[in-house]
DNA sequence: CCTACTGCCTATCATGCGCTAGGTAGAAAT
DNA sequence: ATTTCTACCTAGCGCATGATAGGCAGTAGG
């Protein structure tokens, strides 16, 4: 039970993430969600007690998930900059790859705790990144003319507008998205400058 | 009527934007909506067929004034270069001073007919921008080893997932990140490489 | 055999929804 | 003075929703 990936309760989470990530939250029925697992609407209910939980329990397990997947890559034999690479090609392919846990759905919709606990959360992870990008700023591979928070959100925004466009049939593959995305974000777009532009 | 700023179907359209952002599309009532204000919900329907329809305005409004407030910057006498810092510059400020009707709502919910409709004007809107940037490779300014639509991704992708986190009151203003976002897509966040370095 | 528990079911409740029908006060037009 | 139009209103229809209550088949333990 509970984590068994072919209990119940588990598959009730997975399809509801891709049935919220469809319709939306509020569009998406509990009778529908039942449709799509042979169960009765109401039959949800045993294992959740309400949609909002199970909504709150799709985020934990976004946030749980990735950071798991992240964690995973983190290599403290590497440099920074190397260390930042591989986390960040891990967070793009696992995103794209798991469109329906990790799209963002109505997280206002959540009770206040709930989304403190989710926002905490994602902070922590967002920390994992920023502990890097300062690291690499450290030992002059990152310039730090800019602050290490800016850096991280341009790199979260350059990894994470992705999901609601890509389309895995029509668009690259994620692993050169990934890599694609992480080349901008280090040497940017311009043609090689000359010596010397950036003081 | 129609466009008179004091006129009551603007104030609908605005005000439905902000509720749809806030509760999203599914979870905002029209009653809501009247409330808001000082109507009946039921009066809404004097001046929009449906709720649907509301949603279809909102984003017609939000891709016909994001490209009417960048057409206003295309200087043709810049170089493409500096004319893709200014369309930047424009796109991210409007969006952030405007978030109620640039916020991306339920999309997947309007009809094809006119979701197939918006799709087309993001896409003539994209092309401003894809414009720029084959324009600034072809002149040498822009590096061509990455495609000018990887590029266009990149730099809205840059753009566009701010608006989720964005808090005009806590964060930074969007004059400041608009800079530091294409300060990041054209030099890239590494220390400033040795000559030659990129073939 | 009895009991208890699990995991689902059926039936139902109260509520809120989008939307329509029909009315009406006031302004404008004739 | 009469008609028409505008911009709202009230009332309510039909329906779907989240959630609850209670039942029931199947399994396991004693």
């Amino acid at each position: 039970m509970g984590d068994d990936p072919s209990g119940t309760a588990e598959r009730v989470l997975l399809e509801a993430a891709a049935l919220f990530q469809e319709k939306g939250f509020a569009a998406a029925s509990t009778r529908e969600l039942g449709d799509r697992l042979g169960l009765r609407g109401a039959s949800i209910y045993y294992h959740f007690k309400s949609k909002e939980e199970l909504l709150y329990r799709i985020y934990v397990r976004s946030m749980t998930t990735i950071r798991e997947r992240v964690d995973e890559v983190i290599d403290p034999a590497l440099p920074a900059k190397e260390r930042l690479r591989a986390m960040a090609h891990r967070h793009v392919v696992t995103v794209l790859t798991n469109r329906d846990l990790h799209s963002p759905i109505d997280l206002q919709r959540l009770a206040p705790e709930w989304r403190a606990d989710i926002l905490r959360r994602r902070r922590e992870y967002e920390q994992l990144f920023l502990d890097q990008i300062a690291a690499a700023q450290n030992d002059g591979t990152l310039r730090s003319d800019i602050s290490a928070e800016m850096l991280m959100l341009s790199l979260f925004n350059l990894m994470n507008w992705t999901i609601l466009w890509y389309s895995p049939n029509k668009d690259q593959a994620a692993d050169d998205l990934a890599e694609a995305f992480f080349t901008v974000f280090l040497e940017g777009t311009q043609a090689a400058p000359a010596c010397g532009q950036r003081k």
